[in-house]
DNA sequence: CGGGTTATTATGGGATACCATGGGAATTCA
DNA sequence: TGAATTCCCATGGTATCCCATAATAACCCG
């Protein structure tokens, strides 16, 4: 119904273990995907993660490529090499694998953001300045479009 | 019938609850959304709020973006990341959260400002404030080209 | 017109369910 | 066999559900 909506930040366990926030289990019980899809994003230091609908969207931009250039498998290792399928437990948890670590910076806590159709894992300082440059450029993008704003746009 | 209009100021309990008041509830079933829709007004400190409408209203100007620039994610994580979908309890009522709490300077009373479509969250004393200052701002708008006459807005 | 009655609403508080987290035991892999 | 993983259960804290009460507003009926 709502997608994946707000972040929460948990903690990692001894065994490298991170709960994942029980409103998005929901919503990827409800996509059907098993377990967890989980890549690297290119454009900031946060891991992309979600169900099936991330898989068919990232799936769909691959076959856009022309498949007889050499780009066509350059992608997909990029692509799907960089990607990995974590597995859930019983009480809803992952494990942060190595390759998560090093591309986010993760140590003992774990910022999940939800961004409708996926979710992004990040380290919580890391996300808080993103965060803060994030709504600055929307608003930027946004308001040279906005239909009925209001007056001023402050800082 | 019309949307959300008026404002009302209630209480927040020691857990942190407070009354959606019964008119807006009334909008919001007749919306049919679940629970609620915030996010953080980019303008002033107060939360947006509202149902379908306003969600719709927002993952419009979001899908006008490209999926492939890397803005469209920094503004899902504005957007999206930055919101919240509190429940409803069955009196009707909400918790307010610590990211509405730090936005908002809320601390033991909660004023719901009707905007139609949505309504806002203020921290009482800094919608007096605000409001005052959206009289004048309004009435100077208006004077440039107002056909109808008065239609004076009480406090 | 007025007295009484009901319905709605805001608010308080207790009980319960859920969730994040920790740790032990079993299992797998090298 | 040792280390790491996976499964299962325990627990504390929080949020949710449910019911009680008071105040207000709407209503009814004499």
């Amino acid at each position: 119904m709502a997608g994946f909506v707000s972040h929460f930040t948990n903690r990692l366990d001894a065994k490298g273990r991170v709960s994942i926030p029980a409103p998005f289990r929901a919503v990827l019980a409800r996509d059907g995907f098993e377990g967890l899809y989980c890549i690297k994003s290119p454009h900031c230091a946060a891991v992309d993660a979600g169900g099936n609908e991330l898989v068919s969207q990232i799936e769909k931009r691959w076959s856009e490529f022309d498949m007889m250039t050499p780009g066509h498998d350059a992608l997909a290792v990029a692509l799907f090499g960089a990607s990995e399928n974590p597995k859930i437990d019983g009480d809803g948890r992952m494990t942060i694998s190595d390759m998560i670590r090093e591309h986010t910076g993760i140590t003992d806590q774990v910022t999940f953001v939800g961004l409708k159709y996926k979710f992004q894992i990040w380290e919580p300082e890391k996300f808080r300045e993103y965060s803060a440059e994030a709504q600055k450029r929307a608003l930027a993008m946004l308001s040279g479009q906005a239909p009925a704003p209001s007056r001023g746009e402050p800082a």
